[in-house]
DNA sequence: TTGAACCCATAGATTTACTTTATAGTTTTG
DNA sequence: CAAAACTATAAAGTAAATCTATGGGTTCAA
């Protein structure tokens, strides 16, 4: 017995309407072609569904038994047309997304509140977590989409890379606000805040200063740049921050804020990547987003150069 | 968008194989007719379900998410299938059933278990009323099928009709055990036992002994004749029982009984009928039940013959 | 590196299943 | 009693799915 989706719907219809004329009619097929059909499905199961009484179709107990059946069916395949269809239309899916502290302030979460919008039935998740970690959980297939700091190429994990140029952030007041370009040697000997020593930002000003024979003075030591412009706003330092932070920091300030960015000479590069798992094929949603994590990423590299 | 089963069927096969070749193999169709299927799907749905890389096909996470909803759809559908099949082999169904008490004792119940042997899946009821009740009960169509004693007929009910000649019971070493047939004269003046005054048996009964100028002596007086035959073995009295009675009694008994029964002269009948509801289909497992029934009672009749 | 054995996609022919048109027999209805 | 329902059937037409045949790509091992 080989039941089709067409047999059910016709039997249902015929239940409902009482009459196999009607059932054609509202199903927009003839009437002999539902007759046919009727008939067909009887022969299948092997029994009759309804007694022919005086040239009506009268349904047997056994109808109203399979009549459960098949609507419970029938339901369960619409609702299976209705979550594709929301799959199709995006409106569906699922987005698990890691970034780095830096881009996690603004950047990411304006770009997926704004990727959300109007589609309430996507499950999204964004975790913020160091780089190392972010890149490790795409590597194992744990998330869809890692935006961070570039790290060693991997086999297991598809890159698009994204330099995007530090930018030195002043007291407002401060005379070489007035500069179109800051370089070490206006910097020389003033009091700075910078990361860590490992990370690339500190290792990168350490050696454009050196280069230049100007003198870099850590005055504060940082895991992100972001409260360190608290400390330029205060006139107590200068420092050279990633483009996220200048963006996040624009966002929450709006104009009135007490501090100017600056470009920096020599070129002091953020290395992020945008991360998928290779060998494992994206969701359409993924796939969507990554196209405006792209470009969004783009479009800020364009504005801080 | 309009799924159907074998779509589904494929693409699940697919998914379950991860191959469009085993699948074909697994579903007794060509590799091309699998490959057509699921691409014609992916149209359908609007977009792509799998992967093509490097000759192979992989699943996209919609695929999953869609590969639930797939085997959802495709249970709920075999189990339908079972239980069509069920159905069809009258393994699976509802009987309910009203008798009457002369029938109820071992008549009736020794054929209902007789016929759902090896159908443990029916749900069947077999309820014990007055005949009255019993008809009532099929022309309100709150049963299936009665067996009771004939009343007027009714458009509401459709009937096959038994005329059972009732039986004369004696008490084994009674000297008429010994006649073949048992008159009114045999009996003139010896104590018996009768149903209520009202009960067909009753009533022809005393016409019979009118008819024949001899005296008909009421002893006892009871609801249903089985109580009577202890009587009869006591050898207080005679009575004139239906047959479905004399077979319980012999059911219950076997040979070593005290009672012997014989043919009465002229015949006292009791009119049974076989009822169902009219102007509504039956259910298969009613009309083969009907059927065991009536030639049952055809056979109980011969038999009393 | 070359051939064998896989894989999948496509094209054209064929088969199958379903539908429509046409028709006839019933029953119900006005 | 005629008209308008209803269903069933047959024949013809159509659309969908399948098969055969073929070609291009990948993997694996000799």
């Amino acid at each position: 017995m080989n039941l089709t989706f067409r047999q059910l719907q016709t039997f249902v219809e015929v239940m409902r309407t009482g009459s196999v004329s009607e059932a054609g009619r509202s199903l927009g097929r003839t009437q002999p072609a539902i007759s046919a059909m009727i008939t067909n499905l009887e022969n299948e199961i092997g029994f009759l569904l309804f007694e022919r009484e005086r040239g009506r179709l009268v349904a047997k107990p056994e109808a109203h038994y399979f009549m459960e059946e098949a609507e419970h069916v029938l339901d369960r395949l619409t609702q299976s047309s209705r979550t594709l269809r929301e799959i199709g239309n995006l409106e569906k899916g699922r987005l698990r997304i890691a970034c780095n502290p830096a881009s996690s302030n603004f950047f990411m979460p304006q770009l997926l509140a704004e990727f959300l919008k109007g589609k309430p039935k996507i499950e999204a998740s964004l975790m913020m977590r160091s780089s190392r970690i972010v890149t490790d959980w795409i590597a194992s297939q744990q998330y869809d989409i890692g935006f961070a700091e570039s790290s060693e190429p991997r086999s297991t994990i598809l890159s698009e890379d994204f330099a995007l140029p530090c930018i030195c952030a002043l007291p407002k007041n401060d005379p070489l606000a007035l500069k179109p370009v800051i370089t070490p040697h206006d910097l020389d000997g003033r009091s700075a805040a910078l990361l860590y020593e490992e990370h690339t930002t500190t290792i990168q000003t350490r050696k454009a200063f050196q280069d230049s024979g100007t003198r870099l003075v850590k005055r504060f030591e940082l895991q992100t740049f972001l409260p360190s412009l608290h400390l330029v706003e205060g006139g107590l330092c200068y420092t050279i921050c990633d483009g996220f932070t200048v963006h996040s920091y624009e966002q929450s300030m709006g104009s009135q804020s007490n501090v100017v960015f600056k470009p920096f000479e020599p070129r002091i590069t953020l290395n992020m990547s945008l991360m998928t798992p290779a060998h494992r094929p994206k969701s359409i949603i993924a796939e969507m987003f990554t196209a405006k994590l792209s470009s969004a990423a783009s479009a800020l590299l364009k504005r801080l150069d």
